[in-house]
DNA sequence: ATGGATGCAAAGCGTTTGCATACAG
DNA sequence: CTGTATGCAAACGCTTTGCATCCAT
């Protein structure tokens, strides 16, 4: 199976792939969905992982098989209007980077950071988004949403005192 | 009253001044309160405002009645050591910069921040944090804090179609 | 055809750092 | 005295931008 049939059939519960969502909002607003913007968009939603800009970069930068390579600035650019296209969003800081994570098909979370190995774990969990539409509401405030980050240190790290985490995700 | 008393004796719930506080902790660590390092946290804890690093760096690199003044070098490097020292904290990103409160003294809170007008506007609730300590506990994460950012419009900027914020508060 | 998009390299911007000098303990 | 801290300016790392060329529509 290849990446085009992941990404445009086996999708998570939406009606719409990604990038046909991108090429609509594209469209609204007189831009167009190049190939660049398509790889783009690819590469980031073949998974549900997390990611930050330079991650990115650095898939994409590289000569690929599929010949897709894209400029640093293009990708910049395109997080920007993916963002603003409400495909990804920013979720958190780790190691002082902003961390990206995809905002079309899949439920609302929040996250737990661990201070030792800055793993980012998810969680849901409904009844903070309860509270916040009440408190919001008390205060006059209309909300469009929010950014959660528990910190702390994760199961894994608290457990062994000797292991192979700790030092070397740190870096 | 000068503000050197403000600072020592007019604190909020506390026993011991912020720039006591400051010099505890230096000691633990083998450093020093300097007279640089005493004027940062004075201007920081002289209010409760929320600030970053480029007001206190405005507000200290000039030249100052009481000849205070201060490098921006070292007010990065101080603003990190009061981080460390728990006197304050990130609380949020708005701008793209990150914006600082006091972390000593006061109530533990989270903030609103208004897409339009950019202010941040705190509120307390108690049963987030209850719902965050359960969470974590059910996840095995030992958390130590979190921070929290609703977004959204605030009552000033939802209201009024014509009024004198938006545009003029979002340089 | 043609206005938007890309890639490159240069510019920006906030933050950090090396080093000589100044000073707290 | 001695090791820290400061100030300055240069270095950094990430992101943005000007501009000539390219391409989706």
């Amino acid at each position: 199976m290849s990446d085009l049939a992941f990404n445009e059939i086996a999708r998570p519960a939406v009606a719409v792939s990604p990038v046909e969502k991108f090429r609509e909002f594209l469209g609204t607003r007189g831009k167009r969905l190049t190939q660049e913007r398509e790889t783009i968009v690819r590469e980031i939603f073949a998974d549900h992982e997390h990611f930050d800009s330079d991650q990115i970069v650095a898939r994409l930068t590289q000569t690929r098989r599929d010949g897709g390579r894209v400029s640093r600035a293009t990708i910049y650019r395109t997080l920007s209007s993916l963002e603003e296209a409400g495909l990804i969003r920013k979720v958190a800081r780790a190691n002082d980077r902003e961390v990206y994570e995809h905002d079309y098909g899949y439920p609302q979370h929040d996250h737990f950071i661990c201070e030792k190995c800055n793993q980012l774990v998810e969680f849901r969990n409904d009844e903070i988004s309860a509270v916040l539409v009440r408190v919001a509401a008390d205060h006059g405030f209309r909300m469009s949403g929010h950014r959660l980050e528990v910190h702390g240190i994760c199961a894994a790290c608290a457990k062994p005192p000797t292991r192979r985490h700790h030092k070397l995700d740190m870096i």
